[in-house]
Parts: structure tokens; C-alpha cells; sequence
DNA sequence: GTTTTTCTGTTGCAAATGCAACGAATATAA
DNA sequence: TTATATTCGTTGCATTTGCAACAGAAAAAC
């Protein structure tokens, strides 16, 4: 089963020259692409942060999705409605590896190793983000702003095998992930620590009671 | 690319003899599968519906996911920590068609056509259910009720190529799909009708505006 | 056909959440 | 190093949302 580090591995080990697959840069703060026609395109982030953006009627942005190395995404995960208008902007400058779902069977005229790994790989590939995806809509399910915190506390203390952890993003992140005022989450985190439910010192957390 | 319909058709096409897939049937109201230890399991859902559901410390009962006829589920999807006890029960009777993601790449002794299939288009299967889990994590990070409302009215409409539809479960079920308290969510459709949004008798739903 | 259960529609009230705004602290760019 | 932008931490106040409760409608079970 690969996993996202593996990915690495494979462009070390295996020159892409391959035309159906696509290697590009972006700098931060562009838009790498947008999820408005079916293209069926899907992208590797190699390098660098981005966010899957939508802005809504009335001009504000939610972040839906935060991707940083090895992520995959792309409109062919989306079934795009006429309503949503999706954008992958850079977070910092960005390296993309960009592919079409139609061709991931096809067998490359070039015989490029890249391309036969990641066809016979790729269930696992959207397997992990099935995943990522569940644990993300079990967090937003959770009624309450305490809740959504002590649900993603404790994933993150399980992955790292430890009581004590350090955010993968900033706090302002953090509320939109969890797609709850940035304020009121501030004001929830306080209460968390006064009750002795958690400590922490910036952007590090540990975990008092279970 | 294989659809949720062709799991049926190949179902009636094939016997499924291979060991390791096998087929149960469940009444209203039993526990299909539990997410406990890491089994790699995967089910789906040939017939009848199914939640996915946790309950919380407090006795609370959360549904996640909703499942309906083809389907797809099971613990291999998800990353399970100590904190979630999350099971799927029946709501009607259920047939199930259980296996392991471990074997679904091995060749089969009984060369069972059935599970050939399922391998080639295990990917697509998966697809899809991304795409699904997609459009949850959409809706659910909306801020507001209304907002939610609208935006799930949106895509079903999409879906229907039609202003009219019907939706595809209660209005107790979609509070919580929503994950909004039921009676907050009438109050905000009662709303949404005065205010000339939409059109609703019963489950059958009008949008007038854009 | 009758009983039992689930679903719908509503409301008053309490509690949680979002909004706006600010200075201080950090981080990033020039 | 200084200037500029972003993030953090906090608060008062308005609004939304959740909770509890109930009666009638509809659906399911018997």
C-alpha cells in the first residue's frame, strides 16, 4: 500500500517525462486551479501549502480544504454544480503535479514508471483521503465549538501518540477548519484551559484528562 | 468507469462463490459491523439502509452517514482511535456484501469473476464515495442553517435538472445530515417560505429564487 | 381497522455562537 | 533593521441556535 511519502520516492527514483502527466510552480498567493468544468484533472501537491477556497455569493472565503505535501485533490473529486465556485489558491510557493483521471489507466507511451506505479496505487492514494475525509466530516458533525475541539485534540494526540502536540496550522486556521468563528473559539480554548481540560502555550497543546 | 448500478448487474451476472466475500442478511434495527479494531472491512450495501453512527459520551446518538442501496462502507475508510465507537445499524433489512481490502488485489482461487471486477473498478467505486463525502464537507461548513438549507437545496436540485424535488429522506434525517437541531431547521425553512425562497409541501421542495 | 410509533410543525426560553473591534505580539517582507 | 502584514487574545453585544415540550398528522405494526 503506498502512502504519501512513497510518492517522494517514486519522482526521486523515476524521471517523469511522461506528457499526460504534468509538473508545474506557483507562487504564493496565485491560483492553481479552478473546479468550474469537468476536466476530470487531478493534482499532487509536491511542495509548498495550499487551500481549496470558495467564495460565496456575498464575497466571503471559507477554506473547505487544507493541503500541504503529497496531498491530492482536484475538480475530478468534485461534482461541480453551477453554485459552487472552487478555487485552489497557494499558500506558499507550490509545486503541482498535474494528471487526468481519464488516462490513469492508460498504459504510457513512454512505459514511464511514474505513471504504471501510480495507476496500480492510486485506490490507496484516494483511500487516504476517504479517510482525511471521514475524520473531517466526524469533527464537523459534532454540535458544539467544545466538542470540535476535543474531537480534533484527541485525533491529533492519537496520531501522535502523545498527550502533548503542536497545531499543524495556525489558530485562525484552526476556526475555519473546524468552520466556527475564530472568537468564539478563542473564547472556548480559554475555558478549556481555566477548566483544566488542557494546556497550552501557543500553538502547542497537551491534553490534561481524557 | 463503474457506476453504483453496475454492482447490481454484475451481481445478477455472476455467482458469487468466492471465499472471501461473503454475503449476510440483517433485520431493521441490528448492528450491522462495529469500527473497533483495524480489520480493513468493507461492505456494501446490496439492499435496504444503514447508518453509520456514534454515541457519545453522554449517550448521545450522532448519524454520520446515511446509506442506501450499492453503497459503499466500512472501517477500511476510516482511522479509528479509542475515542470513536462508531457502528452501523440497519434501519430496514439489510443485505450485505462483505470483504477485506487486503484481498481485493490478490488473485482469487475460485477465479471468481465477480471479484475480478470488483478490483478493476475499486478505484471508481471510491471515487465516488469521495465525491459524496465532498459535497458533506461543503454543506457542513456552512455557517448558518439557511445557509446549509440553500446549499443542499442547490445540489439536489442540480442533481434533479429540476426547481422541484423530493428529498431523499425525512426532515428528522435531515437535521441530521445537516447536523442542526430539528426544530431550529423548521423554524429556518418556515422562514425561508415566508420570506418566498421556496416552495415546500411536505418533502417535496420548490426553490423560486436563485 | 385499530393501536403504536415515528414524524411534523410550533413555541418560549436559555445558552452558545457570531460579529465587530481593538491593542499587543509575531511573523514576513523590504 | 525597519516597515508591513498577519495572527493572537480579549470583550460587549446582537443574533442564531439548541433545548424541552407538546399536539396533531402520518406511517408502520399488529
Amino acid at each position: 500500500m503506498i502512502s504519501k511519502l512513497d510518492i517522494e520516492k517514486f519522482l526521486n527514483d523515476f524521471t517523469v517525462n511522461c506528457k499526460s502527466i504534468q509538473r508545474k510552480n506557483f507562487k504564493k498567493g496565485h491560483t492553481i486551479t479552478t473546479y468550474i468544468e469537468k476536466r476530470n484533472q487531478i493534482c499532487i501537491l509536491l511542495n509548498g501549502e495550499a487551500d481549496l477556497v470558495r467564495y460565496d455569493l456575498n464575497g466571503d472565503k471559507t477554506i473547505i480544504e487544507h493541503f500541504t505535501k503529497n496531498d491530492i485533490f482536484g475538480e475530478a473529486f468534485y461534482i461541480v454544480t453551477t453554485n459552487n465556485e472552487l478555487s485552489v489558491e497557494a499558500k506558499k510557493n507550490c509545486e503541482i503535479l498535474f494528471f487526468s483521471y481519464d488516462n490513469i489507466h492508460q498504459k504510457c507511451k513512454s512505459n514511464c514508471k511514474f505513471h504504471q506505479t501510480l495507476s496500480e496505487n492510486f485506490a490507496s492514494l484516494i483511500l487516504e483521503k476517504v479517510m482525511l475525509l471521514n475524520t473531517r466530516v466526524e469533527i464537523l458533525t459534532k454540535r458544539s465549538i467544545r466538542e470540535k475541539l476535543r474531537g480534533y485534540f484527541n485525533i491529533l494526540s492519537t496520531r501522535n501518540l502523545s498527550r502533548s502536540f503542536t497545531l499543524p496550522f495556525s489558530l485562525t486556521d484552526l476556526a475555519d477548519y473546524l468552520s466556527v468563528d475564530r472568537s468564539a473559539m478563542m473564547r472556548e480554548l480559554k475555558s478549556l484551559k481555566d477548566e483544566g481540560f488542557i494546556k497550552k502555550s501557543g500553538n502547542k497543546i497537551t491534553l490534561l484528562y481524557k
